[in-house]
RNA sequence: GCCGUUAUCGUCUAGUUUGGUUUAGGACGCCACCCUCUCACGGUGGAAACAUGGGUUCAAAUCCCGUUAACGGCGCCA
């Protein structure tokens, strides 16, 4: 048995990330794409992008579209595959049947696979009936000594049968680089299917071939695929193929320690990009998840993880996805970030995921960036500007009355405090209006005016909620600068009407 | 059921290889206080963990053995 590993070659180590398109790209794939991309980033080898789209049934074109622009999303480039192409193409697995076909048969040829006429249902009573003899459940072999002219027999008369591979009673050991050595006693798995048909392979056999076809060297990949590895393992000695390195990464679990999914809130990259996370965010909080320095650095860039990025760093245990990090992450890096450079991220958001975008069109050209100096303090990610910033953005807002109503205020009071404040914004004139000023303007007022001295908020929490109806608000002082002062008096007018319409009449 | 993997604050983790420097460090979250018209931001402080039993040793989170628990796999899916 060769137990040959593959050595770096001349040209470095290359890695891929082999997605199926049979569903949203999910934030654990992006996790292993980017644990194999940073290792080939830092060891300068190739990071190699394969869809894996073998099963017809369940391979969808815009779910290969996902996973194309969730990795461009991510800023993880791929040196080699679709779209960029490459000398060890083609990287869809549907294209490369014919290679396939050719290793099937001479696995085939050379007795080291057999053909399978065993049925379904014969197969699934034989499951059944070692389950209750509390057997791992294994197929019996009993094609694997077929006369050869039965098998003609069979094909001739179109009997559909599978590809079976002849699985040693060996015990196979294999190192993980996260894990050590692994052991498995390979007389427990019995001959797995390779292949439905010589056209038809699966997940395991493709796997290996292409891996070998691309000269991977190393597979890094979720834990999950532990048990696939020693299959892998014997249809490269089968072939006669070197064995690449592995690397197990921990799984990415849901708060009841279960491999994330769906029931756990929302799993695919695109969903967070949707929810406004910054790309750079949800990266860095990716890679600390089953990996860590021994420093305690935490917020770092992709370069930075390149740099800093090893293996051997990697954690063995699962990581619970834990969101309330993300968004820490994400308002660490929206409050680092150059303001131009946030605008225009937050531009575009809005733009394709809200409906403020015509409202900010007509808009100067630089509300956006005065909405979010202010804003900026208050969101973790963008969606909170459509949720909680809404007041920005539209013509007429809507709030009760009684939220302008301060403490043990009455009615009438918040209208005389309004009609102050209004007298203190109509003053100033418009080429000083602004927050500073506004805010100094009204603390020279407040201090000599023994109603407001002690209760500052008599006149400016209406103020306040007249310009956001909110609870929960920047200052009046920011929210006017922004708005301008014609908007601001406006409000203002509009909050005294509402009162007036309805408050003192109660009273 | 069988096989495999894992086990430090609620969560992500440092420390484990080479036992003492650890009254176990950091971050998120949580709580309190300060700032304050509200909400944030910021600042200060706090509660919070070595799964369990047994060894070895002067000394164990760190080494050895057992137990338990959790998760993953056991597809003619990937």
């Amino acid at each position: 048995m060769s137990d040959s590993v593959i050595s770096p070659s001349l040209f470095g180590p290359r890695v891929r990330m082999a997605p199926s398109p049979t569903g949203l790209f999910h934030v654990g794939s992006a996790r292993t794409a980017l644990f194999n991309y940073l290792y080939a980033r830092k060891t300068g080898g190739k990071f190699i992008l394969r869809i894996e789209d073998t099963d017809k049934q369940r391979s969808k074109k815009e779910y290969e579209q996902n996973i194309i622009d969730s990795l461009k999303w991510l800023g993880l480039k791929w040196d080699e595959g679709p779209e960029v192409g490459g000398e060890y193409g083609p990287y869809y697995q549907s294209q490369r049947l014919d290679i396939y076909e050719k290793y099937l048969k001479q696995l085939l040829a050379e007795d080291k696979a057999y053909y399978c006429f065993c049925s379904l249902e014969e197969l699934k009573a034989q499951e059944l009936e070692m389950l209750i003899q509390g057997l791992p459940p294994k197929y019996s072999g009993r094609c694997r000594d077929l006369d050869k002219s039965l098998v003609e027999q069979y094909l001739a008369e179109g009997k559909q049968p599978v590809i079976r591979l002849k699985m040693p009673n060996s015990t196979l050991k294999f190192e993980d680089v996260i894990r050590g050595e692994i052991k498995t006693d390979l007389s427990l798995i019995g001959d797995i299917i390779i292949a439905k048909g010589l056209r038809e392979p699966l997940y395991n056999f493709s796997v290996v071939i292409d891996d070998y076809l691309m000269k991977i060297t190393h597979v890094i990949r979720g834990e999950d695929h532990i048990s696939n590895t020693p299959k892998q393992i014997i249809i490269q000695e089968a072939l006669g193929f070197p064995r690449p390195i592995y690397a197990h990464l921990p799984l990415i679990l849901g708060l009841d320690r279960s491999k994330l999914s769906k029931r756990h809130g929302p799993v695919s990259v695109i969903e967070y990009q949707k929810m406004g996370y910054l790309p750079e965010a949800l990266v860095n909080f990716l890679a600390l998840l089953g990996w860590h320095l021994s420093t305690d650095e935490e917020l770092l860039s992709l370069e930075e993880l390149i740099q800093k990025f090893s293996l051997e760093r990697i954690q063995k245990s699962g990581a619970i996805f834990n969101i309330k990090k993300l968004d820490w992450f994400n308002s660490q890096y929206l409050r680092k970030m150059n303001l131009d450079e946030v605008v225009a991220r937050a531009k575009e958001y809005l733009e394709t995921y809200s409906n403020f975008g015509e409202f900010l069109k007509q808009r100067p050209s630089d509300y956006l960036k005065k909405v979010l100096s202010v804003e900026l303090p208050r969101i973790t990610k963008f969606s909170d500007l459509i949720e909680t910033s809404d007041f920005f953005f539209q013509e007429e807002i809507i709030y009760s009355q009684e939220l302008l109503i301060w403490h043990n205020a009455t009615p009438q009071d918040t209208i005389k405090s309004l009609q102050k404040a209004l007298g203190i914004i109509e003053s100033i004139p418009e080429n000083e209006f602004q927050q500073a000023n506004l805010q100094i303007k009204f603390f020279t007022y407040i201090n000599d005016e023994p109603t407001y001295q002690n209760d500052k908020g008599k006149l400016l929490w209406p103020l306040r909620v007249a310009l956001s109806g909110k609870q929960a608000s920047p200052s009046p002082f920011e929210i006017a600068e922004v708005l301008g002062k014609q908007e601001t008096i406006k409000r203002i007018k509009k909050a005294i009407e509402l009162i007036e319409k309805n408050g003192v009449a109660k009273n």
